[in-house]
DNA sequence: ACGCCCGCCTGTAAGC
DNA sequence: TGCTTACAGGCGGGCG
């Protein structure tokens, strides 16, 4: 579910609600949300009594900083980061205490010495939570360790991602949506970035022009920073929710996502909707080349 | 190397 | 009013 500007949203709002706070309870509901886990204790062991520092991002990964343990040496289980991806359906909500009703599907909650609670809800569990070091973070989570570039953080020329895009010979959309390529992007937003490029999502990667290179490059990042400012994109559904169970705003600037049939805002003609590996795509069939 | 399919889950909406 | 099916922001693995 949520992709490079809803994980961006919720982090500014845990910068903001959380850092800076110690955590002094922590409740696990099954094993499932912690499945690199064999039992709850380690977990817990691993959070409890710890600062939270900063909230940083990688790609759609939080990477929850905590504070040192006295005198504790890696290994002995003493983390400095909660991992937390949030899956399709992943929300990190505040608590201002207990007394909050608890929404179905609530597998961990965080609470704080002054009374707040963090609490982690995701009905279809394919999100999870961990704890680790940083140097493990870097060298051994293979998937985090093998993250593409950040389209947000990391500074590139749009001659380097020619090039980078010279030496695949892949789908766009395929490869906007490889974590491994560039992390962050997901359906929502390789569609949208895909219109404002003017680019088809079953281009191959290696026939872009250079206009078309600096085109693509422009609207990745341009797509993604407008998005952040609208605090991301809720769905019907609205299971994208940020910290403060808020929804967010970009659905109504989508050009083509969720938009099958509704005219086209630059050329009036319908868009379409086309599947592939079991994913709706859409697309201007005029405004898309 | 690439593209497509499946499974992992639950909830909701559409279809019959 | 059911019951059944399709589909949903992700990701990893397996197969052709």
């Amino acid at each position: 579910m949520p992709e490079l500007p809803e994980v961006e949203t919720i982090r500014r709002d845990l910068d903001k609600e959380v850092v800076g706070k110690r955590i002094k309870g922590v409740d696990v509901n099954g094993l499932r949300s912690i499945r690199r886990y064999k039992t709850k204790k380690p977990f817990i062991t691993a959070l409890d009594g710890r600062k939270i520092t900063a909230v940083q991002r990688k790609g759609k990964y939080l990477l929850v900083r905590l504070d040192k343990v006295q005198g504790a040496t890696d290994g002995n289980g003493h983390g400095d980061v909660l991992v937390v991806h949030l899956g399709m359906s992943g929300q990190l909500l505040r608590a201002k205490g207990p007394k909050e009703p608890m929404l179905k599907h609530t597998h961990v909650v965080l609470t704080f010495t002054q009374g707040g609670q963090l609490r982690y809800v995701d009905p279809r569990t394919f999100g999870e939570l961990f704890v680790t070091t940083m140097d493990e973070l870097e060298h051994q989570v293979p998937e985090l360790a093998h993250l593409g570039f950040d389209p947000l953080e990391d500074v590139m020329s749009w001659t380097d991602f020619g090039e980078m895009l010279q030496t695949k010979q892949t789908k766009l959309k395929a490869l906007l949506m490889d974590q491994k390529f560039v992390a962050g992007i997901g359906n929502i937003y390789s569609d949208e970035i895909l219109f404002n490029a003017g680019l088809r999502y079953d281009r191959s990667s290696d026939s872009l022009t250079s206009q078309e290179v600096r085109r693509l490059y422009r609207a990745m990042i341009e797509t993604l920073q407008e998005a952040v400012k609208h605090r991301g994109s809720s769905l019907a559904d609205e299971q994208y929710k940020d910290l403060f169970g808020e929804v967010g705003d970009f659905q109504s600037q989508h050009k083509v996502y969720d938009r099958e049939g509704e005219a086209c805002r630059r050329c009036r003609s319908p868009i379409v909707r086309v599947k592939l590996g079991g994913r709706s795509t859409f697309l201007c069939e005029q405004c898309q080349v």
